[in-house]
DNA sequence: TATTGTTATACTCTATAACTATA
DNA sequence: TATAGTTATAGAGTATAACAATA
């Protein structure tokens, strides 16, 4: 049977927030590091990027800079990012985990990745394959903000 | 390749507040109704399910009752859903979409879907398949709150 | 003047705890 | 006493507008 894009969307719409109230509602409720879940993706961001300025955080999260300075203001406040000027250009700041905040970081990942597995058993093998395969073909379409903007126009 | 309950995790965990992401920005940029995620699923809810209680809607999105009464509340004050006691039981409320309500989510829904349809065009055919078909696998284990919980232990 | 980030302000979402009204 | 909802309170996420500091 054919699938409109229309039908799929609606089945996006229908499922992908009831999938991400538990993901919050999950790691809202694991005590320890107590990571929201944008703050955890703040985290994992400056994993991968040491270093990166408060812009780019904002521009890679979709977040303004207001929202974005707010949060960060909280992760460092909780000693999990640290935020110093830039040397070069004092407008910028540079941005990175502490120690903490790595460990905050992989411990709300795991928690929250155990957390689905758990709900996850319930597939077969076939079928979670089947949703693996499903957020591939996702990801690079809601990677990126706009969904008109190429590479070329950039 | 058999994918074992944590790879699929990550991968929901990468993608679903990725794709969460562009609906909440997209919905929120959609002047006219103005309406939030959550709000739209409260209307979703009722539309289907005319003359539900307060408990019914918290239940079913997995919201506490204070919570939900709160949304509904702002929803009511918006003219989008009427809130009247229930003449049998007088504790319980009777709520419904007034046409506005309908109409805001006809056009919050139209708007979001085509968004969506726009990025899941430049999937082929086959691969919407496989994304509907991963919703459709993942609506029931991640409906109604509690992983462990089955019908016949409630 | 343009860019980077912050502060001020205002909403919404969401929870827990304590309460009211009805059964 | 148990159930349905509400109110009070609190913290996070988010935005826009106005501002400060640096380039």
């Amino acid at each position: 049977m054919p699938i409109s894009p229309d039908e799929c969307a609606h089945e996006v719409l229908d499922v992908v927030p009831l999938v991400m109230r538990t993901i919050r509602t999950e790691m809202r409720s694991h005590r320890a590091p107590g990571l929201t879940v944008p703050q955890f993706r703040v985290l994992v961001f400056l994993a991968r990027n040491d270093g990166a300025s408060l812009s780019d955080v904002a521009g890679h999260l979709g977040l303004t800079p207001p929202s974005t300075s707010v949060m960060v203001d909280g992760l460092v406040t909780r000693g999990l990012v640290t935020r110093r000027p830039d040397s070069r250009d004092r407008r910028r700041l540079t941005l990175a985990l502490t120690s903490e905040g790595h460990a905050a970081m992989e411990s709300a990942r795991k928690f929250t990745r155990d957390c689905l597995a758990e709900r996850l058993e319930a597939l077969p093998e076939s079928e979670r394959a089947t949703v693996v395969r499903a957020m591939q073909l996702l990801r690079p379409i809601f990677v990126s903000g706009k969904a008109e903007e190429t590479d070329s126009e950039k």
